[in-house]
RNA sequence: GGAGGGAUGGCCGAGCGGACGAAGGCGGCGGCCUGGAGAGCCGUUAUCCCCUUAACUGGGGAUCGUGGGUUCAAAUCCCACUCCCUCCGCCA
């Protein structure tokens, strides 16, 4: 959420150009204007007029404590009474119509991210390791996996619908071997492991973003008025919700592995095959929490963590700063690592680092008091620190033999004990 | 699921209709004292919103788990909900 401050002056500019280089529209923004101004003259109202009522009540209790009469001000005091009483209903109403439309806003981008339309203006910033080549032509994932039955896709439709799969076997192991995988890497790179609850309330969903804006996207349990998490991003920035960190905490890195549920509401027919876009899937998030004025080193650091393990497991990948017009919506700087998958023909998104500023510590309401006692919100940042569809798929894709077969990375046979998959 | 107890400022803890944004203590901050530190003493110590201002300048409003209600007036009374604790039941 943004700082109301955006609503007057300069940063009204700034809001302005940033909803136009995300591709928004500014009707929502007229309209916000449009109810702050009916806002603020029904609050200076009702203050104004409890003020008098405050006083009336003053008077009256200096007068019994004297025993005068006091039915008059009691009078009077019941009239201000019944006009306030549709005053309030109407600035409660107001408040809430404002609060809604203004958590609908974006966050603002940072000055370093480029101006564009969608992907294609996103920028290459640098590119790792080697495209495999084959004396074959490599198969999808898909192929292989149904073959070397690791992964079941129909038995996955039939138990809970397409984009759910069954691992089975090698697969399940793969699975796990990876989220361990990554697991081990955080906790080397100084992130503190978290296991949060998979389901989280509306309020939580809230703070990291995805409410009210993305409720489509969300599987919800109405009995109990739970949301299934889409990432662990959602629990990690609400673990200081209301809370107040001194300077000296900072920073704080977290990651949690969870499953990630989605309801991949704008994607009907797309991506269907194999497991790139997935209802339920495995994930390592990283978070930080950190300073206002170290968020964006933080956040080069961040990537840089995520690029070792690709490193390290031998995929060939790229980073690409996205645009404007591609950023999330919480986002003020993201940056995607792309892996190569041999079966594709091309690269695929698997992680996707951002720093949020303080967009994400506002709706959660999470700050940090200095040395001299000033109070700020913490900037926060979250990247898939990975998330294993995609690894696993470039995995499968660029290590297949001419055989159908599968190479297992060597850093990752430990936890398997074999080496390729038959 | 059933029965009971509880929720007050950074923390502990009083208050149970009016002068209470809230005693007292701890902690924090500033000062005195000291060669320095400690002890001691004095002072200070929340957040948000609106109007105003060069300014956290001045004025006003709100906040004692959350939301309602009673009353001229609620931390205090009533109702609902949430969370925590204890006991019983059920269960991996």
């Amino acid at each position: 959420m943004l700082d109301l401050s955006y609503l007057k002056g300069e940063k009204l500019e700034k809001l302005k150009s940033s909803l136009i280089n995300r591709g928004y529209s500014l009707d929502i923004l007229e309209k916000i204007l449009d109810i702050d101004g009916k806002r603020r003259k029904l609050i200076k109202e009702v203050d104004d007029l409890r003020a008098k009522k405050n006083e009336k009540s003053k008077i009256i209790s200096q007068m019994i404590s004297k025993g005068e009469n006091v039915d008059d001000l009691l009078k009077e005091a019941r009239e201000i009474d019944n006009m306030l009483e549709h005053l309030e209903e109407e600035r409660r109403k107001i408040e809430n119509e404002f609060n809604y439309y203004w958590s609908l806003i974006p966050n603002i981008p940072h000055q370093s991210v480029p101006i564009g339309k969608d992907s294609s203006d996103n920028v290459v910033v640098r590119e790792w390791g080697r495209i495999p080549e084959f004396e074959f032509e490599p198969k999808p994932h898909w192929e292989i996996c149904e073959k070397l039955d690791i992964i079941d896709f129909n038995m996955g439709g039939e138990l809970a619908g397409s984009r759910f799969v069954v691992y089975k076997g090698i697969g399940a192991e793969l699975e796990w071997a990876l989220i361990n995988y990554f697991r081990e890497f955080a906790k080397k790179h100084g992130y503190k492991e978290i296991i949060p609850p998979f389901l989280v309330n509306e309020r939580v969903m809230f703070n990291s973003g995805q409410l009210p804006k993305f409720k489509d996207e969300m599987y919800y349990i109405e009995k109990d008025e739970l949301y299934l998490v889409p990432t662990a991003e959602v629990p990690l920035t609400s673990l200081f919700m209301n809370k107040t960190l001194d300077e000296e905490e900072l920073p704080i890195y977290y990651f949690a592995y969870t499953p990630c549920f989605r309801r991949e509401a704008g994607a009907y027919g797309k991506d269907v095959r194999g497991i790139k876009r997935m209802h339920q899937f495995n994930k390592v998030e990283l978070y930080k929490f950190t300073l206002p004025e170290n968020s964006y080193e933080e956040h080069e650091k961040m990537v840089r963590d995520v690029e070792e393990i690709l490193q390290s497991l031998n995929i060939p990948y790229r980073v690409v700063l996205l645009c404007t017009g591609d950023m999330g919506f919480a986002s003020a700087k993201t940056y995607d690592i792309e892996v190569y998958c041999a079966g594709q023909g091309g690269y695929l998104e698997a992680s996707s680092i951002s720093n949020v500023e303080d967009f994400q510590s506002r709706r959660a309401n999470i700050k940090v008091k200095r040395k001299s006692g000033k109070k700020d919100f913490v900037h926060t940042l979250n990247g898939s620190g990975l998330a294993t569809p995609r690894v696993l798929i470039s995995i499968i894709e660029n290590n297949q033999t001419k055989e159908g077969y599968v190479v297992i990375p060597e850093p990752l046979r430990k936890y398997i004990g074999v080496d390729i998959i038959k």
